[in-house]
DNA sequence: ACATTTGTCAACGCTCGAGTTGACGGGCCG
DNA sequence: CGGCCCGTCAACTCGAGCGTTGACAAATGT
């Protein structure tokens, strides 16, 4: 992520010092300003944002964000990262379990409403904007958020072809499209829905199992 | 949409000169270079195309563009606002049709997807692009198109309260939540189906509406 | 008491991209 | 032929925003 080599400017040197020798308050204040520079990505999107603004809300002036953060794309890559690893990992967890396929899609529906009501702003910032349009640099990053992307999908689809070869799931759907229809359904969240108004995590995640397994037709 | 005041610079009164004696050459110019705006937009994000990327595919100058349009945001108004308001038109005249709530949903379904295939870039950057971000002045304009959205999205609203009635959908799913769904489902295919390869329309079309409907479930 | 580190910021350089100007060639019409 | 419009473009202005510098006060350490 951060380049160890090519310590061009003098913050940027005094940044890596104070990085590689990392002090809790240091660390802390960095996660801080991540947090806030994922509020105002969700805000504005990454293109609009400025580091002025994110500096506003971080309480400081736009220099100042250098002494933690090499670049803007730097902070954009800090949002995605680990929200992204992380659902990655839950989802390979899950799809491990030894539970029906029905079972883990449940869960896999859970985890991807529970991660975007619990990591808002990085949920967000991470559905919406495009990895290779805002990495113009280090696009070998870029690649590498778009296949954990493809991993998350390929554990729905997965889930969905092991429930069809078992029969507890109808034949003659192309997995592929379903896992993508059910994937939008649960992404698509991040443009109505704001975590705390309104609707429940718990009510999203019953209607659209509801909604995925049985159907809107009354049986 | 463009503004009969303020005819500031010199360009833009012959742009208005041209435009109100509408000649046919020139519309058609006109034209061709918004489709060729949406294929840039698409493949860049709005923010992140410039106006000598479009005019490169336009095969002329930069300076050029000025000739048709006041500026990139007009561009980006005039690639969104007619397929909108045709959707919305089509929409509004599928809820009128004397049939039952599922045919009027399955017509929904089919016209958001045909859409899609039909007008590719301009649906992908109306589904991808945030209006407000997008516009800066005519902030009337963006959230005119941001109600059309939600009239678009009541179609689909109303359709399933009707089939509710009706006793034809099932009772206990809020419609809110259970349009949305769908509507992810439709949407959220801008960001994996290029039309014209794998997947037809018309599969794309037939699986949705089999999963919304009658779910992944065995019977 | 003194040196060093820590966090900060005014000020600057620089690039990039939007919008404007003024003019020029080529066709069209009198 | 001579005037005129049409489409074009080289060249400019201008503002925005990213990244850097160098220095300064406050805290921290010796």
């Amino acid at each position: 992520m951060t380049q160890p080599l090519a310590a061009a400017s003098r913050i940027s040197q005094r940044r890596q010092a104070a990085l590689s020798d990392g002090g809790a308050d240091y660390s802390a204040k960095r996660a801080e300003l991540i947090r806030i520079a994922a509020i105002v990505f969700r805000e504005k999107g990454y293109a609009t944002a400025t580091l002025n603004d994110i500096a506003a809300v971080f309480g400081t002036d736009r220099a100042s964000l250098y002494y933690y953060v090499a670049s803007k794309e730097e902070l954009f890559q800090e949002c995605i990262q680990n929200i992204l690893d992380t659902n990655v990992a839950a989802a390979a967890g899950i799809a491990e379990l030894p539970v029906s396929p029905r079972e883990k899609l449940t869960q896999l529906i859970s985890l991807m409403i529970a991660s975007q009501v619990e990591h808002y702003p990085y949920m967000y910032v991470y559905i919406q904007e495009d990895m290779r349009q805002v990495v113009s640099q280090d696009a070998e990053w870029a690649t590498r958020m778009v296949e954990q992307t493809h991993r998350l999908e390929k554990f729905f689809r997965d889930a969905i072809l092991e429930g069809v070869a078992d029969g507890s799931f109808r034949d003659g759907l192309s997995a592929t499209l379903v896992a993508n229809g059910l994937f939008g359904m649960l992404l698509w969240t991040h443009r109505w829905y704001v975590p705390g108004t309104k609707y429940s995590e718990q009510e999203l995640t019953a209607t659209f199992t509801a909604l995925f397994f049985d159907g809107l037709a009354t049986p």
